[in-house]
DNA sequence: CTATTATTGCAACAAAGTCGCATTAAATGA
DNA sequence: TCATTTAATGCGACTTTGTTGCAATAATAG
């Protein structure tokens, strides 16, 4: 299945350029209002099996989406960690790589760490 | 607000007991088919909040509370990972602790980490 | 320019979790 | 032991996030 490049596909692909922090469904549907909602669905989704967007769940249970600075050479390592304030609910891709042990047999094929607390803006 | 012990309360207690995985509301209802939906969210949260239990997000965008071995002598320290297999779903704790640093002026409050993939028992 | 099929819009749906409110039942203490 | 207080429960309605089927639209290859 090959992807076509759409309007709303490359609006999407605008915002995450010109944001640096991780961004909700929410957000982007309403900077994109004329989008439709499930559509936006489907493009981060899409974005996130093509290895576009790396993927995180807030504190708030919603799905955040980032384009990671480290991951845009192709190569994606996302073992880094997330940080969500729980008064803004800005979530961000922290620069620090996580180093950890896999278990004995066991397959690794995604990580995502999230810190939740008060970033240094809202302190 | 002072807690009670009440019999559903203890129900739900006993089953993380004798369980040495996470488990979301779903599996801890099929286990007490009589309390009520509602009830059992509100106890996990309840439980929670008090620090009896920790919570992660699965793969599957279910809450997976655990109670957890290092945890039990009062202090929480939840900086460990969590394994999801894709294949059986199961969440698992693992022993080892995750170490990081904080950026400057962040106030952690919470942690959570989640490598999924297939465990040694699926694959 | 045409044919193919990925993408969109729409509407309906599904699942996880929350909330208000009346009722029930722990805990306290007289 | 019994009455009082109020945390916890059951029930139902609801919200929110996200998915899916399907017909219409539009990007791409030839």
């Amino acid at each position: 299945m090959k992807r076509r490049n759409t309007k709303s596909k490359e609006q999407v692909l605008q915002i995450f350029r010109q944001e640096n922090t991780a961004l909700s469904h929410e957000m982007i549907q309403s900077k994109l209002e004329s989008v439709e909602r499930a559509t936006i669905y489907r493009i981060l989704n899409r974005f996130h099996e093509d290895g576009v967007l790396h993927k995180v769940t807030g504190e708030d249970n919603k799905q955040y989406f980032a384009l990671c600075k480290n991951c845009e050479n192709g190569q994606h390592k996302h073992h880094h960690l997330h940080f969500q304030c729980l008064t803004c609910k800005t979530v961000e891709c922290l620069e620090n790589e996580i180093t950890f042990s896999i278990p004995q047999g066991y397959q690794v094929q995604d990580f995502q760490a999230l810190m939740t607390g008060v970033c240094s803006r809202c302190a």
